[in-house]
RNA sequence: GGCAGUGUAGCUCAGUUGGCUAGAGCAAGCGACUCAUAUUCGCUAGGUCCGGGGUUCGAAUCCCUGCACUGCCA
């Protein structure tokens, strides 16, 4: 049987519009899907919609529909988006499915039963046109930090998760698992927040009505973050004992944003195991990106639509660039300046051209008639190799979630064949008739490198390693045996590969 | 204010438990080739490794201190 494999985005807020960071971590995540199964992995992969909260009760109300018909039309632009982007998800989650509203009543009811969700109430300042409740620590001289206006105090019947209780039950848990949280500084940074101690959790709110009802207390609506964290277990199945449920859960990786991180590794955790649920293997926590230098914002007006990048750059070119460009957990910058150079030197420069020349002088020397190597030289070795050495390299990057380090480790295979061309001189092999043979190595040895680059790189640039590999007379679909050397079978026809990325100006 | 972290070539960064003349990619300059998307390959960079002090035979790498920046918490 084959392993599991379990890997999450967050839901998306339908309220937000989409963005670079919502492609990012769908991206990462649809990459590392990708990979999972090309390594041979049964693999789910689920993102979804966070459809419920006040946001959107309101938002409805002022475009004069119902908060589910606003959740309907606005859900697609996401779906659009990752459509676009090539996205491989095997579920999409609503948090207005049924699916989801039965098991996040089913696991609140489990743990009321239990006796880690008690009633009690929530005093807090208000503010009544705003409607939200402050702590005492935001409010700005004593009034609402949005509105400026006075607030009072109130007090407000409300459900609480005992989260204190499960205080060092996490520390433990953290501590003897290096891995749950990622990367290191944010394990760092949850570790310290526990330590401070943690305090039971408000989990209901009776300020507005569009959510789940608590079962049995309808006047309560259940907390958002409880609602959409359960998403990870009820698309599964949850409750039921699914095979879905038993293949996957827990998950193996929940891929967030940093800003998100509190929510993925202290209180959903403690849900679960007041539940008596396994938790996730792995939090990871990636970074931010700047745009131009600045902090991307909606005043800046420099939010930037990863649809329009779509439209300017092609889809593969985006995916390469943001997991390229920064390490997996930093923030980075984007600006198209340095995308365009990416594009440029790494993309059109080194993989295009490669294959271009390569696929080119098959045509010419042999017809495109792939011929059989003969002995392989101690150069030809060399590129071997490198390129089967880098298939194990490229797999623990992958499994630290180091997307740019593979990249990078492919890409030195890239400049290994560019090297060795030059190196080989084909087209002074091609002078002497003699050097048929030599020619002929010299040939496969460089398409047989491609060939398993770009099974690799499906998993990163899918469209683009499509091109390639057909190029290359290989199947399009490929598994973890196509990365073994000797994959391609003398008498194929390869045919001069089109450029795979045109150059643009800076 | 508390805790954590960062500061290395023009830019982005690597630098394991302290040890050869401090590295990579990109940008820049020079040279080579011609199969290729004027692409590729080779060579070249004399960077106070933030400042100061200390430990050591020896520190970018450890300790102290100052400065700057970042994150989390309050």
């Amino acid at each position: 049987m084959k392993p599991s494999f379990y890997v999450t985005t967050p839901i998306y807020y339908v309220n937000d519009v989409p963005h670079i960071g919502h492609a990012y971590t769908t991206v990462a995540g649809d990459v590392l899907a990708r990979y999972k199964r090309l390594m041979g992995y049964d693999v789910y992969f689920l993102t979804g919609s966070d459809e419920h909260g006040q946001k959107v009760e309101k938002a409805a109300t002022t475009a004069g529909e119902t908060p589910l018909e606003l959740a309907d039309r606005v859900v697609k632009r996401y779906q659009a988006l990752w459509e676009r982007l090539g996205i491989s998800n095997n579920d999409f989650i609503r948090t207005t499915q049924e699916r989801h509203k039965k098991g996040v009543a089913h696991i609140f009811k489990d743990i009321l039963d239990k006796g880690d969700i008690y009633l009690g109430e929530y005093e807090d300042w208000y503010c009544t046109p705003c409607e939200t409740f402050w702590p005492e620590t935001q409010l700005i001289e004593d009034r609402c930090p949005d509105c400026n206006r006075p607030v009072e105090k109130l007090k407000e019947e409300s459900y609480f998760f005992r989260m204190s209780k499960y205080q060092e039950q996490l520390l433990a848990h953290i501590e003897a698992n290096p891995e749950f949280i990622q990367p290191k500084s944010k394990r760092n940074e949850i570790i310290s927040f526990v330590k401070d101690g943690l305090r039971d959790l408000s989990v209901s709110r009776t300020t507005f009505t569009w959510g789940i009802p608590v079962p049995g207390n309808d006047k309560h609506i259940i907390y958002v973050w409880f609602d959409a964290l359960t998403n990870y277990m009820t698309a599964l199945g949850y409750p039921e004992a699914t095979d879905n449920y038993r293949n996957f859960w827990p998950a193996n990786v929940h891929l967030i944003g940093k800003d998100i991180l509190r929510f993925h590794a202290v209180y959903w955790p403690t849900f679960l195991m007041a539940a008596g649920l396994p938790l996730p293997e792995k939090v990871f926590a990636h970074g931010w990106w700047t745009v131009e230098g600045q902090k991307m914002s909606k005043s800046l007006q420099n939010v930037v639509e990863p649809n329009m990048l779509i439209d300017k750059y092609g889809v593969d070119v985006v995916r390469y660039f943001l997991l390229r460009e920064v390490p997996f957990g930093l923030d980075g910058d984007f600006s198209h300046a340095a995308l365009v150079q990416r594009l440029n030197s790494d993309l059109a420069n080194d993989l295009g051209n490669l294959l271009s020349r390569s696929t080119a002088m098959a045509v010419k020397y042999f017809d495109g008639i792939l011929p059989a190597p003969a002995e392989l030289a101690d150069i030809d070795q060399g590129l071997k190799k490198k390129t089967t050495d880098m298939i194990d390299h490229v797999d623990a990057c992958m499994d630290d979630l180091a997307f740019s380090k593979a990249l990078q480790a492919v890409w030195e295979v890239v400049s290994a064949g560019n090297k060795y061309i030059d190196e080989s001189a084909p087209w002074t092999l091609a002078k002497d008739p003699n050097q048929k043979d030599r020619l002929a190595t010299v040939m496969y040895c460089l398409l047989e490198s491609q060939r398993i680059v770009h099974v690799l790189l499906s998993a990163f640039i899918p469209a683009t390693s499509e091109k390639a590999l057909t190029s290359l007379g290989c199947q399009c679909k490929v598994e973890k045996a196509d990365l073994d050397w000797g994959g391609l079978q003398a008498g194929t026809t390869i045919i001069k590969a089109e450029a795979l990325f045109p150059r643009m100006e800076g």
